[in-house]
DNA sequence: CGATAATTTGAATTAACTCAACTGTTGTGG
DNA sequence: CCACAACAGTTGAGTTAATTCAAATTATCG
């Protein structure tokens, strides 16, 4: 079937890339030592923890650890969640490679969610306490890590706003553009691609129940500007897609005109 | 009447309040120079700047801006939000004294939301770039400008967490909670309060319509809990505007045992 | 292969929305 | 300083988008 080629090529990319050094890694242009001298690059690449692969399911951190590392994905993708107390545990957002991990538990010094990977995922793990110390050295690392945390802080007014006021059909429409684009930046491709999630999972992220996201589904594959078969997706018309976005665009446009992160 | 009052009593604070320095103000434990030693914070008050305030309505940056200062709420309150074309706007946040804006520009160098003071509010300028110099030396500034992103991050994924699966009513008595505990770390009554934006204001902040606000304010004030006239809100019940919460409330009770910010 | 989990689809329900009318408040200019 | 216009808030009625519950179908994993 589809996704067992999938998981084969993943299996592939990720072991080829296990070892990489940063000065090597295709993610470079993405990631923490964006903007860096090659000599600086170097310094923050000693400090960088490369292990084996978590497994799906395999839990990166969870709420109340001390923060120790901050991860990078190299391949794979992750969850991040909270759950308290029995509750359904509510997605706060999904990453894929070149994005950083655990930047939300440097205010009390311990994670506040829980990160889960959601297949085969290969992380870079960067001591955080070590990465502060070398932060006093190299400005440019400095200046990266604020870009980098603010980053995140935009991504996520991005999702306030478009839970706050997007009807259902805006919010899958954005969260699929949002993959698209962020696939297209790490050479994949921006229109046919697979999802690691689930539609219970994909709902909890939008705050839709997984029966919204499924009837969306398939009415957007029904208006001819999808072709989803399980979790593996073909965007037909791209334009109809953003249009379904309206106002809404503008956000998008200023992030693709960045090059950066 | 009683807005009168209220006026009176911020116009007094702020012109008490303009021109102390970092050192002798009452909001350093919540604010940049909260875990830095008497010297540095001396040297951080050097590139302070100290303005007239801001009259209600006024913009303290706008989108597309280039980023030049950060800014921390001495007096007032300030909403962000962004506006597209035309379109309503969406409140993406407010600000309460010792609460640092602009964080969001740091990615683009610009600023990415509309700031704009809800009342009379006096403000701190931080020359951002000054600052990243400075911090170049200070380590304890460092830290703490990565601890005040983190925290922007938590807050907004609480936000998340609370739009993509809260009621109604949730919405409303975490907003007010959280108004609340943010009030009574500044020495003012946690359970009796001005709210100094309007309902739809409110409601855009809080993904609802103003005319739910409203009636959720007459349904909490029928029900005992809250003494709502207009803008005036005294919290009667605090245990049961909490227990609304219920299963969100661990990460409410984390927050408050942590001193800082 | 059988069991468990994920997904799809349908039908009924509902929380919140929109539209509309009305009231109270605030600010402004004559 | 008052009158009036513009704005902010309340309340009611009808509508609707998305939910919940239920059942059938299709994958996935041991």
């Amino acid at each position: 079937m589809v996704s067992k080629d999938w998981c084969l090529r993943m299996k592939v990319i990720s072991i080829k890339g296990i070892k990489t050094a940063c000065s090597d890694c295709s993610l470079t242009a993405l990631c923490l030592p964006y903007g860096l001298e090659p000599d600086d690059i170097e310094r923050l690449d000693g400090l960088v923890q490369r292990n084996r692969p978590l497994q799906r399911r395999q839990l990166l951190y969870a709420p109340g650890e001390q923060l120790v590392n901050l991860y990078v994905i190299k391949t794979g993708s992750v969850k991040v969640y909270t759950q308290s107390g029995g509750e359904a545990e509510r997605v706060v957002g999904f990453h894929l490679p070149g994005e950083i991990l655990g930047l939300e538990a440097i205010e009390h010094e311990q994670y506040g969610c829980f990160a889960k990977a959601l297949e085969t995922t290969a992380v870079c793990e960067l001591p955080f306490h070590r990465l502060e110390e070398l932060s006093a050295d190299i400005s440019g690392l400095r200046h990266q890590m604020l870009r980098l945390l603010s980053h995140e802080i935009n991504e996520e007014a991005r999702l306030v706003s478009l839970l706050n006021s997007g009807s259902a059909e805006e919010r899958l429409a954005s969260f699929l553009l949002s993959l698209s684009e962020r696939f297209k930046r790490r050479g994949f491709s921006a229109t046919d691609f697979f999802l690691s999630m689930s539609r219970q999972e994909m709902g909890s992220y939008l705050g839709l129940a997984l029966e919204t996201v499924s009837r969306l589904f398939r009415r957007l594959q029904d208006e001819g500007i999808l072709q989803v078969e399980r979790k593996h997706i073909q965007i037909q018309n791209l334009s109809r897609l953003q249009a379904l976005l309206q106002g809404r665009s503008e956000c998008h446009a200023q992030m693709a005109s960045n090059v950066g992160l």
